[in-house]
DNA sequence: CTGTTAGCGCGTTCAA
DNA sequence: TTGAACGCGCTAACAG
């Protein structure tokens, strides 16, 4: 069924029948009538694919994470098609996972599908991506990336502000030996999250031990091995802040496993707050980062360039924050005395060598 | 840039860059490799659109879930878009959520990119889609649905199987109060699921008494409701399956918060096996229904409607067995002395009244 | 306010 | 084996 079609079955021209889908307001109201009548009878749709060949828009946006697997993205792709839907842009999705062919395909996938914008929301290092992107006109929204192509806009996340807020928590609440899991470190955002840890540790002039710090991939097993080797160790620590929350869920299994209690034996401490992590036994402590407040700055970010292509908007236009969720894997360390918690001011002193 | 142009610089005719890039092998090798030069050299996409026009085939896979942010769906969503770029399919992804008015977007949506097949994932009872979508000619896979219109396939899912083992696991056990929390009676999956249970209670004379049946809506805040007012009941139940993982996720949560412990005080059983179920302290027992397997089937037999649209093969070309899968989140009913496991044999026997 | 017409970029005849 | 030409379904000029 074409527009073809419906004009001659309600004898007007296929102009008219164009103009009065699009709803521009020049149509004869009795025209109009006449075609919507005969596009309900006959169950006409029209091609979207002609209309983005002739219109040079596609009326699309790529949306490019890792894998829809870990539950952090989920939310992020859920809310950035809702926003598609409120805008009628469709969404083109496409996972990375670890092979790095994907990503080819990916490119290739939304240039040909002449999509109006790209968001890539891997938190790695996409520069090869990002530049065949541009190469093409599209513009691109990226995660904490300075970029000076005008095509290219991004936000900045603040990933200190949350850590800093759970190291402080655990100084307060005793802890002296604070693990910290890691994740893939090919990843920016994990480089970013350790180098936050690290940094936040020395403020308050915690000691940082080598053994203590563990590498992981994001991943609920790494968690579990993760908190078998610090458990192993002689001298083993109280409290563990994890890259994300997936790496604090294994390592909550895996305590389990090992009779560890939570939190009495250890403190845990996840990043991301999935949704999830309020319903963990007990419930994980964590630092939020909004997956909503990330979707909603990427639409919107390549909405405006969409919309108005010679808008010069600088990139970091926004900045996100994280923040401690405080819940219930936290607790005094061990050994301590379960005293009123004033006793943290003491903290700072009693941590010095 | 367009074929056109690469025509030009390559000094042939646009046709012979078409078969080109088709891979069509009456071209000279010679012409070949320099359209192909020139392509690598200014970066040539051809546009899919165009493409689609003309040939009358999208290569786009429509994919329907009711939301991406329930676990069970982001492992489906990952297996069909692999498959996708393994047969060169698109995948265009929408989600149901709450909202009726998305379903008729939805359908337009699909429709309107022309696609060649959609699966519809949401196990309830979407015939109003199935009508418009096959009105227009396009192949539907759909779970658990017969249909004479050769357009539409399905899979029929055997749930009866593994909720026959979720039960007689637990009788075994020495439980004889059971409760049942279940989802959204508008989904077809959950009256299914729900009448496997009490079927199967009946089975093997086992009481079911209304109070134990809960009503919810495949959330964990549901489960956390449900566990809630079981455990309020004077007679309470020592073990309680749940209609899916998340709601018996919600279950375990709330027992923590009620202080029962799982299994000791109460046995869970879950269904449908998300990965995260395992990853539970204590592990989570539950039906597996597997996600990669349906999402298999649903590709394969839109890809069969794709490539041979005169394949008259029936529905029900398979189904899909559900598999209890033992974890730890279920033991002997409280009270009962902790002998041989043989004694499970009199279960049935003292189960009558 | 409406109709005619020229492409959008590509695959595919049909001749050569 | 190659090229010229047509048309896929639609929008946007332009003319009426």
């Amino acid at each position: 069924m074409t527009l073809q079609e419906i004009a001659k079955r309600a004898k007007v021209s296929t102009a008219t029948v164009s103009r009065t889908i699009n709803r521009i307001p020049t149509v004869d109201p009795v025209l109009a009538r006449r075609v919507w009548r005969v596009i309900e009878q006959v169950g006409y749709y029209p091609n979207s694919h002609a209309r983005t060949l002739v219109s040079g828009r596609s009326r699309i946006f790529g949306l490019i994470v890792p894998e829809i697997t870990n539950p952090f993205f989920p939310e992020i792709v859920q809310t950035f098609t809702e926003l598609g839907v409120k805008y009628q842009y469709e969404v083109l999705l496409s996972f990375l996972a670890q092979d790095t062919s994907l990503l080819e395909n990916a490119a290739r996938q939304m240039i040909e599908r002449r999509v109006d914008g790209v968001a890539i929301l891997t938190f790695g290092r996409e520069d090869a991506l990002i530049d065949v992107l541009v190469r093409q006109n599209v513009p691109v929204f990226v995660v904490d990336m300075e970029s000076p192509e005008p095509l290219v806009k991004s936000v900045h996340i603040d990933y200190e502000h949350g850590i800093r807020q759970a190291v402080q928590h655990l100084a307060a609440l005793g802890h002296l030996r604070i693990a910290f899991v890691s994740g893939p470190e090919h990843l920016k955002t994990v480089v970013q999250r350790k180098a936050a840890f690290l940094e936040c540790m020395r403020e308050i002039g915690l000691p940082i031990s080598p053994q203590l710090l563990i590498d992981g991939d994001h991943t609920m097993a790494a968690g579990m091995t993760a908190i078998s080797a610090l458990a192993a160790l002689p001298d083993r620590p109280s409290a563990v802040v994890c890259s994300n929350d997936l790496t604090a869920i294994g390592v909550m299994r895996q305590a389990f496993e090992l009779a560890l209690e939570i939190p009495r034996d250890l403190s845990v401490v996840g990043f991301d707050d999935i949704r999830l992590a309020q319903f963990m036994v007990p419930p994980l402590t964590t630092v939020q980062l909004s997956q909503i407040e990330l979707a909603d700055i990427a639409f919107r970010a390549l909405l405006d360039s969409a919309e108005a292509p010679c808008n010069r908007s600088s990139c970091y236009e926004y900045t996100i924050k994280t923040n401690l969720v405080l819940r219930r894997s936290t607790a005094l360390a061990p050994g301590r005395l379960r005293q009123s918690s004033c006793e943290s001011q003491n903290i700072r002193a009693s941590a010095r060598p």
